[in-house]
DNA sequence: ATCCTATCCTGGCTGC
DNA sequence: TGCAGCCAGGATAGGA
């Protein structure tokens, strides 16, 4: 599922098809995907407006809009499961599941597709609209291992569902959640109060290097679902070390990975690498 | 405060 | 082979 890494991938992907481009109709198919706004709205709102920046955070895409050099809010976009993003001539076949479909000044459209129709793209007039409550990115200098402890110990949650909660941090989903644990040894039922430093500074730099790596391959495609905006699958899955892989060997001690569900969600881990 | 359940959705899988 | 039923999961709302 689109988690940081993925939706960076896009971000840089679609940026430069998308900057400097005005959007010169709307093509809606599903109105749901506009998160409550009407399709006249969303319309008026966002044709004749210039793509000023293309930018990420979290797990949302955004483009902030520009009409006669006056910033006129943004498009923001969540994936969800199953969302997908291109930019591509005017012509190409969408399939079935297109939602969203903006045609754009130089013979390109900006496609919205989506199989489960939970993702959404809004129009915000102000992007904190949506973006307000979100914890901090990552893979930004305020992520300090002094502000992840002080921020683990202000809870007391189990520290996997604490990991996901977007306002505790930003753009961490199922998979990092697993794979940044393991990584760090912790016990994904663990009491987030009772992390002790020393473990929270070493979670604060497996984040890191573990986004940092599934950016650097383009995230993860496990499933038909994830692709890049060029049509091609990530190749991060092939670094996992517990996600998905239920009964086969730990690859540091060879006990079998168990999989147990955590807030309604799969979670996998070692039961002798990770302790509570 | 924290946890749990249901909801939104549909392709793909499992089991009969 | 066909088909019913379940599962996956990001976010959120409402109840315990």
């Amino acid at each position: 599922m689109p988690e940081l890494p993925e939706v960076e991938t896009i971000a840089r992907l679609i940026r430069p098809r998308l900057e400097g481009r005005t959007i010169e109709g709307c093509e809606v198919r599903w109105t749901r995907t506009l998160g409550g706004l009407s399709r006249p709205a969303f319309a008026k709102a966002v044709v004749g407006a210039r793509l000023a920046r293309v930018w990420r955070r979290g797990k949302y895409l955004v483009a902030d809009l520009e009409h006669a050099g006056r910033s006129r809010g943004a498009l923001v976009g969540h994936l969800r499961m199953t969302g997908r993003v291109h930019v591509e001539k005017d012509g190409w076949d969408a399939g079935p599941y297109l939602k969203v479909r903006l045609p754009l000044d130089d013979g390109a459209s900006f496609y919205f597709i989506d199989v489960r129709k939970f993702a959404r793209l809004w129009y915000a007039a102000d992007s904190a609209e949506l973006l307000g409550e979100l914890g901090p990115e990552p893979l930004s200098d305020d992520f300090t291992a002094a502000r992840l402890h002080a921020a683990l110990h202000d809870r007391a949650r189990m520290v996997k569902p604490l990991l996901m909660d977007q306002t505790f941090l930003a753009g961490i989903g199922n998979i990092y959640a697993d794979e940044s644990l393991f990584r760090a040894g912790i016990h994904p039922l663990a009491r987030s109060d009772r992390i002790s430093r020393e473990r929270a500074g070493l979670l604060r730099d497996v984040i890191r290097e573990t986004l940092a790596a599934a950016i650097e391959r383009e995230g993860s495609s496990f499933d038909a679902f994830y692709r890049t905006p060029e049509g091609n699958a990530g190749t991060f899955q092939d670094e996992f070390q517990v996600y998905g892989r239920k009964g086969r060997p730990c690859v540091r001690c060879g006990e079998p990975v168990r999989r147990i569900v955590v807030a309604q969600r799969g979670t996998h881990f070692c039961a002798r690498c990770q302790k509570r």
